[in-house]
DNA sequence: CACTATAATGACCACCTGGTCACATGGCAA
DNA sequence: TTGCCATGTGACCAGGTGGTCATTATAGTG
């Protein structure tokens, strides 16, 4: 288990409606400007206090983002959470299309921490960002790793395939359709953003079913 | 057609052997940092000229990225094309695996320019961001759907799917396999960058395999 | 009220950035 | 040698950064 961040604790006295502005704020800030490039001047400046201030509730600019990112984790852990809890009872394709929808479920509400996220991955000198990266891809293999083995056992999934290839698999459609869905240039013309939820629905089914039969024709 | 890059004269009358140090040291500049983060001082002192001799050459920093970027696209350009010529004869997963192989040579070869890709992808801010990315995912577009068109005509490929579906799945898989390739925290476990050459090739092999036939068990 | 501990402040610091420009240098022509 | 002009130079600029700290304001306690 990794320690959980935990701000000076003058930002846990601050009033909740204090305490979420300066959040919410400093999720803009990151998700505009990725770690490097963001500015804590311009975060203060819209949260509308003094530099000072901010530096009494964390230690540095390193500690802000480790609380963002963490904040981001949590969120992402009560999607995960939720998407097991409704697909209980699916096999194992439809439990891949719960966690898809549950994906674009977290980019429509949480759209900054996605982006945080998305920087994240290629940016350089973000501390701890392979730790934090690798919290995040672990929760991926968490998810996917027993679903394929139980997938498996079921009968739903070849047996000739490692796990670690089955999940990488899905980890990359399921990804990349995501990214798709938050950055148009990467959709590879599917242009996912601009579908109605239904449209989006049927994208999802025929990705879903490309992985389930492959791109070859059936031969008996 | 878009319009090549040109620098300043005052650059092409340079040597050859200094031209290629600034491009080397500005690569890996952009390649370490970024756009936003790169510095042109940390360029001009490791090429050893004056900043000024660097505004000779080029109008601003914009200007050199994409110099830079353009190189890269001549890269890509060059390795899609002797991707191409060498699999002529095969068919269509053949070529898949082709490609693939190109990607991970280019890596190999180009590690810095590819970095630079992944940056470029989730960065903000970047000049023309867009349609440099857009540039090299119409490369991809340009070879993956012919070829699946191609694919589903001679029967290879399911005549149900829409080509852009096709593609998209090609490029979610392919992309991450050498994102994977090069970061080793994107492989889902598979540990692609520690591989040997017949590891790896058998890597893709098996990529190849549930491209063709899906993770579900074949039934008659 | 006075006293104290805590919190808020913003001027200030050293450092770095992309970009400029007046000047020095060097090679060539007359 | 003299003049010329393209090229090379680095001190300099305004503006921004993360971070500090002496000072002020605030709130709670006796």
């Amino acid at each position: 288990m990794s320690k959980p961040i935990v701000p000076k604790s003058t930002f846990m006295n601050l009033s909740e409606e204090k305490r979420s502005r300066i959040l919410r704020e400093a999720v803009r800030e990151f998700a505009d400007k990725g770690f490097q490039k963001a500015s804590l001047n311009a975060i203060v400046a819209r949260v509308g206090i003094a530099k000072g201030s901010l530096y009494q509730y964390f230690d540095n600019k390193e500690a802000l983002f480790l609380f963002v990112f963490d904040r981001f984790t949590d969120l992402v852990k009560e999607v995960l959470a939720e998407a097991a809890a409704a697909s209980l009872e699916a096999d194992f394709f439809g439990q891949v299309r719960v966690a898809v929808q549950a994906g674009l479920a977290f980019i429509d509400r949480h759209p900054e921490y996605y982006e945080i996220y998305l920087k994240l991955l290629f940016e350089q000198a973000v501390p701890q960002r392979e730790d934090l990266i690798g919290k995040v891809r672990l929760f991926s293999r968490d998810y996917f790793g027993p679903l394929c083995e139980e997938g498996r056992r079921q009968g739903q999934v070849r047996r000739d395939l490692p796990t670690e290839m089955v999940v990488f698999v899905l980890d990359a459609v399921l990804d990349r359709f995501l990214q798709g869905y938050a950055k148009s240039y990467l959709d590879s013309g599917l242009a996912l953003a601009g579908k109605s939820r239904s449209e989006l629905a049927a994208a999802v089914e025929a990705v879903i079913d490309i992985l389930r039969d492959g791109l070859a024709p059936k031969q008996g």
